[in-house]
DNA sequence: ATGGAGACCTTTTTT
DNA sequence: AGGTCTCCAT
């Protein structure tokens, strides 16, 4: 172990100081870049130097990344045992471990099945149907983003169908079932037993509430409580981390307000800045030495962020060199800033040595990432892109992972459904129908109904009735080797018992899903051989160090992970793209942020409330901060959007950097003037072909892409028209028609059209997205 | 039962 | 454009 000097010599003033005070509330602002996860490991260390009881020390964080790079990281400064009987993990999983072991008093058992999304909205998808409810009106989307908020805020169905003035909204929006349907997925979910993320926040709260005992016993059990990244938590998280340090008062939580970029999913920006007001003894640190970027990449990011108003205080600097200005390049399209992006790489890349892993490529959608692909293909050059479906959401995994679930839990009716016939076993869409029906009308499970469908009276026929029961004895036959068979043979005996294997054997076209299913018990033989954790029994607080490698052990373990492949990922060299969410955390030396453009970047749909538009502005704050050496934003003047060309504007942000800190420099004036404009010269000035031709094999979708307006006439006689532009009485100019002045228009957006007198050739309808007009100088 | 055509809809997404 | 969902035809 460390000795304390050595701990805190590694770490400035205000580190050593967040990391010393361990008693009582205490506030870390941490700005990008300042050591954050640093502080929170050597707090943690720290502690554990002074005798603090690991098993006291709760720490939360939002991914399950955070929390296994904590331990790593903590594992490394103290070792032994003593690292990893720290109480460290996610929201989630912490709470959902609680919940198994007191969810007697809920109402639910220790088998509690975990929902994720996808069961959520199928969930709401067969209660909408079943309600006779159009599902365009229901969107399933809308309505569960209705009942997570509810949820977040912990409102329950009932106070949800009770509250006058939030059914008075979902009935004025045409939607006033909603309640309804919130009861019955309740009660769907409840008679699975099983819970959504969110419940696994609002019953934890419901736990703290109705059972002081339970509230007394991990209020003392969690005796130092840290949380990461407070900016993003949610009401619910807020509520259940003050009830238990309501007693000892020893709550460190941190975060930064300028990185809060998560308020679509229900994040509450103002537990970080009203914690001063909720602890009024609270010990306020700010972490303001960026560590990480050059001084222009430093002050561009203070300068945007001062535009916000709900912020906390906080001057970020660093002794880092002042570094290269940052680059604002503009492009014709979509496609020519692909290609400017793939190109400077190469010519980094060529001329500095640079790795591929040193760049990343970032922007506002994902749509937005395969222009950038095809551009780095031709390019030959090996990228990444962090997106897509995790792991455990693919459709094999889920599958394999449901027969996990139906064995571990009968009542899970999602698993259930989800593979009653699936591989076929000849029970089809009208004989689940009929069992649904039936254990409605009896007020049973699913499961009773097929393990015994004539106790109900199930109008089936018999060879139905008998295929229902060998499911229901296939299943139970599992369920009997829980005891018995580790979790990696009982998983592999079951991917082949279940006739899963051979399924996807049968269809060479899915290979790849084979071969997840092999990775996953892969997984599963390691997860059995693996040396148990320490743990702890939530009922007696007794100290586990040995279970057995139980498949329920391994489902609980796995019902709420996410990232699988993290470390192929760490030497992977390639070029990285993201979004900016997901790059929030990570730093790059060299970061393209591309689509910097009205619309897109702040986003279209962002820009009605002030709120919605300061979380763009710090989404751009997050998107800034991830470059260490060498910062580029791009835009163009055209982009395809949902299959149509649009024209663009540049982004309302890029206005907000201060001139001294770019390469190029760029007129003050926003809109329609700034359209024009060209932004090229130093690094950048050299010019690429746009038919940039390789002799390698053409890329995937290799169709020809439709040409890209860019009118050479544009810089003599004048400016591209934008939609906005064009309207009754403008004079326009066109390359084959000549000028004209329009005489009405009609549509909107891309379908918009013009009719137009021209001088020569008379009156013509245009069609605007291909018109190619010019507003003359 | 199963698949193909057409309609529809697009932000971000730690769990 | 592209993915997903629905519905109809086979």
């Amino acid at each position: 172990m460390k000795e304390v000097e050595n701990i805190l010599n590694e770490l400035n003033t205000a580190q050593q100081e967040a990391v010393q005070c361990i008693d009582g509330p205490l506030m870390v602002i941490a700005g990008a870049g300042s050591g954050k996860t640093r502080v929170l490991t050597y707090r943690i260390a720290y502690m554990l130097t002074q005798g603090i009881d690991p098993f006291r020390i709760l720490a939360l964080t939002f991914t399950n990344k955070a929390a296994a790079e904590m331990k790593e990281r903590i594992f490394k400064l103290v070792g032994g045992s003593n690292a990893k009987s720290v109480i460290m993990g996610t929201f989630h999983s912490v709470f959902y471990r609680i919940l198994r072991a007191e969810g007697d008093k809920l109402g639910y058992t220790h088998n509690l099945t975990v929902y994720d999304t996808d069961d959520s909205k199928s969930v709401l998808r067969s209660i909408i149907k079943e309600m006779n409810l159009d599902p365009k009106v229901y969107v399933v989307n809308t309505v569960l983003s209705r009942i997570s908020s509810a949820k977040s805020s912990l409102l329950s169905a009932e106070e949800y169908a009770n509250n006058h003035e939030i059914t008075q909204i979902d009935a004025a929006n045409g939607r006033p079932h909603i309640a309804e349907i919130f009861i019955r997925y309740n009660r769907r979910l409840k008679n699975s037993d099983a819970m959504d993320f969110d419940d696994l926040l609002y019953y934890m709260n419901v736990l703290l509430r109705d059972f002081p005992e339970v509230l007394y016993k991990y209020q003392n059990r969690f005796q130092y409580i840290l949380v990461d990244e407070y900016q993003d938590t949610n009401y619910a998280q807020y509520m259940i981390i003050k009830k238990l340090a309501a007693a000892h008062q020893n709550i460190c939580v941190v975060g930064d307000d300028a990185q809060s970029i998560y308020a679509f999913r229900g994040a509450n920006i103002q537990n970080i800045l009203n914690f001063k007001r909720d602890y009024p003894t609270a010990r306020v640190v700010k972490l303001e030495q960026n560590y990480r970027s050059t001084q222009n990449i430093v002050n561009a990011a203070n300068a945007i962020i001062k535009n916000n108003k709900d912020q906390l205080f906080k001057e970020v600097w660093t002794s880092n060199e002042e570094g290269d200005r940052i680059s604002i390049v503009q492009s014709a399209s979509d496609n020519e800033e692909a290609q400017f992006v793939a190109n400077t790489i190469s010519d980094y890349k060529v001329n500095y040595h640079v790795d591929n892993n040193q760049f990343a490529i970032l922007y506002r959608t994902n749509a937005q990432s395969r222009a950038l692909e095809e551009a780095l293909i031709k390019r030959r050059i090996p990228y990444k892109i962090y997106a897509g479906v995790s792991f455990y959401k693919r459709k094999e995994i889920k599958d394999i992972l449901a027969y996990f679930r139906l064995t571990i839990n009968h009542y899970d009716e999602e698993s259930l459904r989800r593979v009653i016939n699936y591989p076929q076993r000849g029970i089809g869409a009208t004989t689940v129908e009929k069992v649904i029906i039936c254990a409605r009308e009896h007020k049973v499970h699913l499961w009773d109904v097929v393990d015994n469908p004539d106790a109900f009276q199930l109008d089936v026929n018999t060879a139905a009735k008998v295929k229902l029961q060998e499911f229901a004895t296939k299943i139970k036959s599992y369920t009997a080797m829980l005891q018995t068979s580790n979790a990696y043979d009982l998983g592999k005996h079951i991917a082949f018992n279940s006739g899963l294997i051979d399924e996807l054997k049968s269809d060479i076209t899915e290979k790849e899903r084979l071969e997840n299913v092999e990775e996953l018990l892969d997984s599963m033989k390691e997860f059995t051989e693996k040396e148990p954790e320490t743990s702890f029994n939530e009922e007696t607080g007794e100290i586990i160090t040995e279970y057995f490698p139980s498949l329920d052990r391994y489902v609980e373990n796995v019902a709420l992970l996410i990232d699988d492949d993290q470390e192929k990922e760490k030497d992977l060299d390639a070029v990285k793209l993201m979004t900016i969410h997901a790059a929030k955390g990570l730093e790059f030396d060299y970061v393209f942020l591309t689509g910097m453009e009205e619309n897109l970047f702040p986003s279209s749909l962002a820009l009605n409330t002030r709120q919605e538009l300061e979380e763009e502005r710090r989404l751009f704050y997050v998107a800034i901060t991830r470059a260490k050496k060498k910062l580029t934003l791009t835009h163009c003047k055209t982009r395809y959007k949902f299959g149509s060309l649009q024209f663009c504007e540049p982004s309302q942000f890029l206005d907000e950097i201060p001139e001294c800190y770019i390469k190029t420099t760029k007129k003050a004036s926003a809109g329609r003037g700034a359209f024009a404009q060209q932004r090229q010269g130093g690094l950048f000035s050299k010019s690429y072909p746009s038919t940039f031709t390789t002799n390698l094999k053409p890329v995937a979708s290799a169709q020809p892409k439709p040409k890209v307006i860019d009118n050479p006439l544009a810089a003599q006689v004048g400016r591209p028209a934008t939609l906005e532009d064009i309207e009754e009485d403008t004079r326009v100019y066109h390359s084959k028609f000549g000028y004209g002045m329009v005489v009405s228009t009609e549509g909107e957006g891309p379908e918009m059209k013009a009719i137009i007198n021209f001088d020569t050739v008379g009156t013509k309808t245009l069609l605007l997205k291909f018109a190619k007009l010019i507003i003359p100088n």
